[in-house]
DNA sequence: TTTT
DNA sequence: TTTT
C-alpha cells in the first residue's frame, strides 16, 4: 500500500496468433507477442526512420485469456492495459535472466480489438477465419461488458502477409 | 505548478467529418466529435445494453489540426489524448452554460488514426477517398514523427453508413 | 460499435471534503471536486501565468466510496482513473444543462492517495485527522490480485540484493 | 505498421537519488529507480500481502533531467509517463542480456514531483534538502501551451464563485 | 473550492 | 533501493 500506479497501455499488432498455456490449476495463460512502432524523419539525414518495440504481454485471467484465445491473431490491432513486471529466471546455463512483461490482472488490465469492422468481405490474416463476431471489446470485468461486448461488428484484420512474415523475423524472444 | 495530471485517452468513433475553424491568427483549429461505446449484460434482464458516450475534442495544434483536416472522415477510429477543459459560454437568452472538452495542445496530445491498413481495395466512408497514405499516425511532436509517420499503409476506413447515420441522429451537440 | 476506450486520468487536490449521499439502494455515491493546474511562463509578456481547472468526479462503488469518504479531506492530493461522462438536466427553468463528469465505478477506476507520508506528525490539511493510516492506495477492486498476484508466474519482480549487485555489475552505462 | 501507442504511466518513490551521466555530447542522461507497490489480503490465509516491483527509467532529455537532477531525491515520489524500450546488451562475458526500461524524451514523456507540500518545515528525504521549491511539476516541453493555453478559447475553466454557486443551485444530486 |  |  503505498500510493503507486504501474500502468502501461499499448495500442500495437499481435506478432504471432497468442500462444496457450494452462496452469496447474487448468486456468489458461496466454501470452502475447504485441509491435508497437514509430517513425520520424531525422533531422540530419532527413531520412524516414522507423523503430519497432516489441512487447511481451502475459494475461492472467479466465476471460480475458478466452478471449485472446478466440479471438485474436497474428495482425491483430489491439489496445491493452496492463502493468509492469519483471522476473528473474536462469537459462539452462544457470545464467541469471530478466523478463519485463506486461501482466492482464482479473481487474487490473483491459483488451480491447480494435480491427475487424472492415473485412466482411472476407480477408483474414492468413488463412483466413470465417469472421463473424470478431471484434471484440473486452472490458476487464465480469459486470460491465467483460467478454459479452461486441459481435456486432463481422469481419477482423490482418496485418497483411508481409507483416506478418517480417515480424517472425524480427522477434526477439 | 501543482504536481497534476490532467489527462483523457479515448479510443473512438468520428461521429461527423472534422469541423475546422480558422482562428484570427489564421491558424486552423479542430473539433472532433468522438464516439465511444461500452455494452455489458445487465444482471437481471439479462439483456444486453450499451452506452454511447459523445466527447467534444478541439484541436489547438497547427499540425494536429492539420492532419485531422486532411486525414479523418466520419467514422474514422482514433486513439486520441488529450486534457479537459471546461469552457463557461451565454447562449442566447444570457443564460450561463459549460462544456467540457477534450483539448489537445502542442506538445500535449496525441492522435493516431486506428483504421486504415484493410481498405487497399477501395472502400471509404461515404463517397470514398482515394485511399493511399490513409493512416496516418501523428504524435504531437514536431521532431519525432509529427505528422510525418504512416505513408505507408494504405486505404482507410469507415464505420460503414449505418453507423454514420445513426451518429447524426443521436449528436447531442 | 465497440472496441473503444474512454479513460480519464488525474493527479489533484482536493477543493472540498468529499461530498457523499446515499442513494435509494443505501449504497454510498461519492462526489469529489478536484482541482488541476498548470503553470507556464508567457513568452510574450515573461509572465509566469497559472490556471486551474476543476473536475466533478463521482464514485459509485461501496468500496471505492467508502475509502473516500474515510480518508479523503479537503487539500487531500490524488490520482484517480475514471470515465467520462455527460449528464443532461434541467434547471429550475427548465433549461437543459449539461454537466461532465468523472465516473469511478466498480472495477472500473481507481483512486489513490497520493499524501499522507508526512502528516505523521500531525498536521493534516484543515483540522488534522489523527494521523495514521493516512496514505491509502485503493485499487477498485475487491480483492484484485488475491493469491495469483506473484506466485502463479514462478518468478520475481526483482528487488533484493542479487538483482542490484547484477544490475551493478553488468548494466552497461 | 502505424497507428501504435506505446505508453507507461507510473506513480512511486525513487529508491535512489538520480543517477546522471552525460552523453558525448554533453547532455545529461538521468537514470531513476522507481518502487511501485501493491499490497492486497491474501484470501487463504487472510495475511496481508506486498509486492514491490523495481522501473529503471532513462530520461533523455535536456529540460526533464535537470530537474530531475535538481529536484528528485531518493524517496521521492513522482508520477512519470514514458515509452517502454527494451536493450539488448551483453554482459562480460559475452551473454546476451536484455534491460527494459521506460524512457522519457524531448516533448514525450512527463515528470511530476508529488510530493514537497509538507516539506516546508524542514525535512525532506535524507540529509534535507533546503525546502523551497521542492514541489516541481513539469512538463516535457519547453513552452507548451504558452500564450496559447487559455485565451483563445474564448472561455474559462470554470472556477470562480459564479460556477460554485450555480452548481449547488441546479445540480440534481 | 485545491495546490505551488 | 522506495513507500505504507
Amino acid at each position: 500500500m503505498a500510493g503507486s500506479v504501474n500502468k502501461v497501455i499499448l495500442v500495437g499488432n499481435l506478432g504471432a496468433d497468442p500462444d496457450v498455456k494452462r496452469m496447474s490449476s487448468g486456468d489458461p495463460v496466454v501470452n502475447l507477442s504485441v509491435a508497437t512502432s514509430e517513425s520520424w524523419r531525422d533531422k540530419a539525414s532527413g531520412e524516414r526512420k522507423e523503430r519497432t518495440e516489441w512487447h511481451r504481454v502475459v494475461i492472467f485471467n479466465d476471460q480475458l485469456a478466452k478471449v485472446a484465445e478466440q479471438y485474436l491473431k497474428k495482425g491483430a490491432k489491439v489496445y491493452l492495459e496492463g502493468a509492469l513486471q519483471t522476473r528473474k529466471w536462469q537459462d539452462q546455463n544457470g545464467q541469471d535472466k530478466y523478463t519485463t512483461e506486461i501482466v492482464l490482472q482479473r481487474y487490473r488490465g483491459e483488451l480491447q480489438m480494435l480491427d475487424g469492422r472492415n473485412e466482411r468481405d472476407g480477408g483474414g490474416y492468413q488463412g483466413g477465419q470465417s469472421g463473424g463476431g470478431q471484434q471484440r471489446s473486452v472490458s476487464n470485468d465480469s459486470g460491465y461488458g467483460g467478454g459479452n461486448q461486441g459481435g456486432n461488428q463481422g469481419g477482423q484484420s490482418s496485418g497483411g502477409g508481409d507483416f506478418s512474415r517480417d515480424m517472425d523475423d524480427e522477434i526477439p524472444f
